[in-house]
DNA sequence: TGCAACTTAATTGGCGCCAATATAATCGCC
DNA sequence: GGCGATTATATTGGCGCCAATTAAGTTGCA
């Protein structure tokens, strides 16, 4: 509408999303050194901007700037993750509430949708697909919370925590748990049941940390 | 101990701290235009220095970079400032139940002198004054939440919220109610008792947020 | 006098060079 | 042959220049 508040895509902030990923796909794995030739070459992009983007990511944190060292992507130590993870139960399960009275049929549909895609990669999908898909499902339920400073805090920390050593589904087991965790939440969400919805984020976070550590 | 996780002061940080300071101070106020060129006269820098700095507050969204026109301080609107007090009531609530199980006797008494002096600047401080006395006494409440992630998301937020260009303390009416609550967080401390701890944070944030719209 | 086109001044920002620093390789000595 | 010192190589990062862009000022015309 109004030429207010337009976003405006600087080559840094794409760049900067463009790297982001690579780690979420795990092209660069915690603790590993990015070049910033490496980067020139692999995203055909100036010094500068790669400079830009690196500082960009270091600020928010998703990677770690020695200095005369270069940039390499933040290995978090436990205690760290305990903390993202305590925040995160805080804010997520916070949301379900403005989730439960704000989401449509169709966005259920599309999360139904989303969740057979899950159970899919279960089966048969990589590691990185099945943390894209489950991405993409909260995604799609957070944006729901009514509350863009909230989403974006969530995704923050969501995508800080990626860069734990420890992966995310230890045993298939889990994996399997995070697939039926899916279609309850979407269950909670049929019959707008709040509660049901929060017990169900914070179940599934806190097993996540449990297992860590067993 | 080991100097595994040694914080290193680059040029950049220091800068951007001491600009987002000057923020804080209201040397720049919300809607203004930051100059390269002022701030390198200002703060002895380098203007690389001083761009890397604004990029990195323009990242933490303390300010908002308009391409060929330059940065300036955050003015942000009256939907997103409901928006982060909501966030911040979320978490700083949440924080209380910890604050109070590790909160020790000389911290509450460290807190004391800064009531008292809060109640001095309420009486003959300036705005800026009373600002930063608050912003201290809330430092070391937070600093007791035991989760240094929670700690720099909730500041975070707090900062941000430094843009709204209405003034946080409206009327001198709710500046008096805002240094009682301070001793009755304390009393809260003193007692352990977290229920209450967390309803004076909440009073305290909603009723900022009234106070704006009436 | 008001408005529009043009000129001038101020400011930002892209970019490449090279010095500073860290790492790897080489050499020499024990 | 192992290990410390030295040289060579690779990489980062500080910095200044100048083009691109915008804002301000000025002139001319209706």
């Amino acid at each position: 509408m109004s030429d207010r508040k337009e976003k405006v895509a600087t080559v840094r902030r794409v760049l900067a999303n463009e790297i982001a990923q690579a780690i979420r796909l795990r092209v660069y794995r915690p603790g590993e050194w990015l070049r910033q030739i490496d980067l020139e070459e692999r995203f055909q992009a100036k010094r500068f901007d790669v400079r830009s983007a690196l500082e960009e990511l270091a600020v928010r944190k998703t990677i770690e700037h020695v200095p005369n060292r270069g940039y390499r992507v933040a290995e978090i130590d436990l205690k760290t993750y305990e903390e993202i993870r305590a925040t995160r139960m805080i804010l997520e399960t916070a949301s379900a509430a403005a989730i439960v009275t704000n989401i449509d049929d169709e966005a259920i549909a599309r999360l139904e949708e989303l969740a057979r895609a899950f159970s899919h990669a279960v089966r048969e999908g990589t590691r990185v697909d099945q943390s894209e898909v489950n991405r993409a499902f909260h995604q799609i339920m957070y944006s729901f919370c009514g509350n863009a400073v909230l989403e974006e805090t969530i995704w923050a920390l969501r995508d800080r925590s990626r860069g734990s050593r420890v992966t995310v589904w230890a045993s298939h087991e889990s994996l399997l748990r995070s697939d039926r965790e899916h279609y309850e939440m979407m269950e909670a969400l049929r019959v707008r049941d709040a509660g049901h919805l929060a017990a169900v984020i914070a179940r599934h976070l806190t097993r996540v940390g449990q297992e860590e550590r067993g």
